[in-house]
DNA sequence: TCCGGTAGAGTAAACGTTCTATTGGAGAGA
DNA sequence: TCTCTCCAATAGAACGTTTACTCTACCGGA
């Protein structure tokens, strides 16, 4: 006798035999379907509970190539707003009955083909797309396939594809209305990587928050960064040989202001004392630092329900017109903000 | 005539017709498996190009009921290792061509056991399991179904289980060696939450490293925390209230660490220069915090290799003898440690 | 010529679910 | 009794892949 792994579990056709009634039944019971006689139902409800019966989603998404799946495929998890997202994106994928298929591609263009192919081979029902930038061409064949895409921040719709962004000038315009009631007349900005969208719409929501309190923009006051700590910390320093300083800096991110807290820190400039900080995303990771981090907050959950909102749109309309939506942010005030100082002196 | 989904994209069949051969000749290609002539198995290899298939493993799924799938529970994301983990995990698993199913539970029992329905709905081929609590119960229909699981530092197994632990004994010898070499001979230790298994294992390793060395164990230098920033920081605010304070203090792990750092800048005590500060873990936000934290690096990749090593050994294998394996960990000097103060005054 | 072996390829069933088409009765009306 | 209608439930095909079994053609040896 050959070799055979154990298999066949629990299956419809088994409980329908203990039932005494046929596979099809069960169906209809477990989806509510069609008319099945009450009695027959309850019975059919005791004995699937008594088998302990976990239906087989897999037969199902063989037979209608849907999966009940949605991709996420993030570009890395070093910065911590994007587990943050994650995590609550696979929550409110659990709340709804989907599965998450997660890829990552390390900003990596053979990886980001990968994940493609990936989620067309687990027939997912849609994908959401972090990370501003990526190749046309990598996720071309989903377009192909009409799986529906949703970018992360992006601005840009086609046809099947939606975008969730954030609302920048709302967060930069409070952040900014909440410097200017302490007292802050002259602001920096340091900024993300040169050249990617995200980053000069995030520097135009602030120079629009300036204008709208009467406040000047400083060119000379605006750094580059790279999202991360060290373009961060590199920011700020430079922004610290600036003839003469700012009272306060506002940030593209969390990690770009933990770098120029870190700078500030080992040049024993206190904050909030001679210097502001506010952040942008709201990790948690903020409330951890000392001081913790004053920052606008993007709120994760609500994010994540609008990529899932708009990609079961977009999967049940043949419409495929793009769709955008705009995610407001909030202001937290903790400790890294405060009156600014009287004089200041380079 | 009937609305009916757009379906059938391109399937074996589909690519058989177009070679003149049959959909058994393709499955042959792919796999590897049998005698195809050469010719006609290059002629194969040029359709599928040419037609851009993409294998279904859907279907594979479900005839053999292994999906090439591990599962992976972890109860949450705040801990920033865990998305480390997750990372370095599913990187892995990718290079091995094998899927992810990612489950959070909030350490809440009832999301545990639906991340188990989830695992068993989508045939996974084994679970790691992260947390080093958790309800037996709730896992019982993995070993019914002789699904393997693998543990993350439960530092316990059963027939059909391994466990992954990480070599805290290494880890706190080499901790307190460089400390010692620094001039420290008082060292204080904030602990885990009490009562759990893990957090007598690591300060019973802190423990056995100071005597390692001949230093004294001064029980009144202990504090218990909770793996988290809030934890540490009221355990350092605590032990600073100490007769005798300590000049260095070990931790659980990095959060609480940050606490403590948190805790001690706030107060005006200078790390490194009053108190060196050492974390376990290793993550990313270690470095971005000032000062920079030395710690005690997981490395994540291996741990995940391990697992991932361990769960097709228990799969494979029907001898289901329960596995353990321990990962080395690696001491990281960064700026919170130093010297040890000449002079110690409350 | 016949037999057996072999290379190469094809046939068809199976996995678990869903749903269309169909069947079996029961009841009603003629 | 026959026919029609309606309710409940069933039979069976389909999804895409794999593989045990089968088939064909060819070759060599007796």
């Amino acid at each position: 006798m050959k070799h055979r792994v154990e298999k066949t579990a629990l299956n419809m056709r088994a409980v329908a035999e203990r039932a005494g009634v046929s596979s099809a039944t069960i169906s209809r019971v477990i989806n509510g379907s069609s008319a099945v006689k009450p009695e027959t139902a309850e019975r059919v409800r005791r004995i699937l509970k008594e088998l302990n019966y976990i239906p087989n989603p897999i037969a199902t998404t063989l037979k209608y190539g849907r999966s009940n799946t949605f991709g996420l495929i993030v570009p890395d998890l070093v910065n911590p707003f994007f587990p943050e997202f994650l995590l609550a994106f696979e929550q409110v994928l659990v709340e709804n009955e989907h599965e998450l298929l997660l890829a990552t591609t390390q900003s990596n263009e053979a990886k980001l083909l990968t994940s493609v192919r990936r989620m067309l081979m687990r027939q997912v029902d849609g994908v959401v797309l972090m990370g501003s930038e990526y190749e046309t061409r990598a996720v071309e064949p989903l377009f192909e396939r009409r799986i529906p895409i949703v970018t992360l921040d992006r601005r840009r719709v086609q046809p099947g594809t939606g975008d969730v962004s954030f609302n920048f000038e709302g967060g930069y315009l409070q952040a900014v209305e909440y410097l200017y009631g302490l007292g802050h007349r002259r602001m920096g900005f340091l900024g993300g990587t040169k050249g990617i969208r995200t980053s000069e719409i995030r520097l135009a929501a602030f120079q629009k928050a300036l204008e709208h309190f009467g406040l000047t923009y400083y060119p000379e006051l605006i750094r580059e960064g790279d999202y991360r700590v060290d373009g961060g910390e590199a920011a700020m320093v430079s922004l610290l040989d600036a003839a003469r300083r700012p009272t306060a800096v506002l940030t593209v991110n969390d990690l770009t202001a933990f770098g120029a807290l870190r700078a500030l820190h080992e040049r024993g400039i206190s904050v909030p004392g001679d210097m502001s900080v506010v952040g942008f995303d709201g990790i948690q990771m903020g409330g951890a630092v000392s001081p913790q981090l004053t920052t606008v907050r993007i709120p994760a959950r609500e994010a994540s329900q609008a990529c899932i909102q708009v990609l079961g749109r977009l999967r049940d309309n043949i419409t495929r017109r793009g769709m955008s939506v705009s995610i407001d942010v909030e202001f937290m005030v903790r400790r890294s903000t405060g009156r600014a100082p009287r004089v200041r002196a380079r």
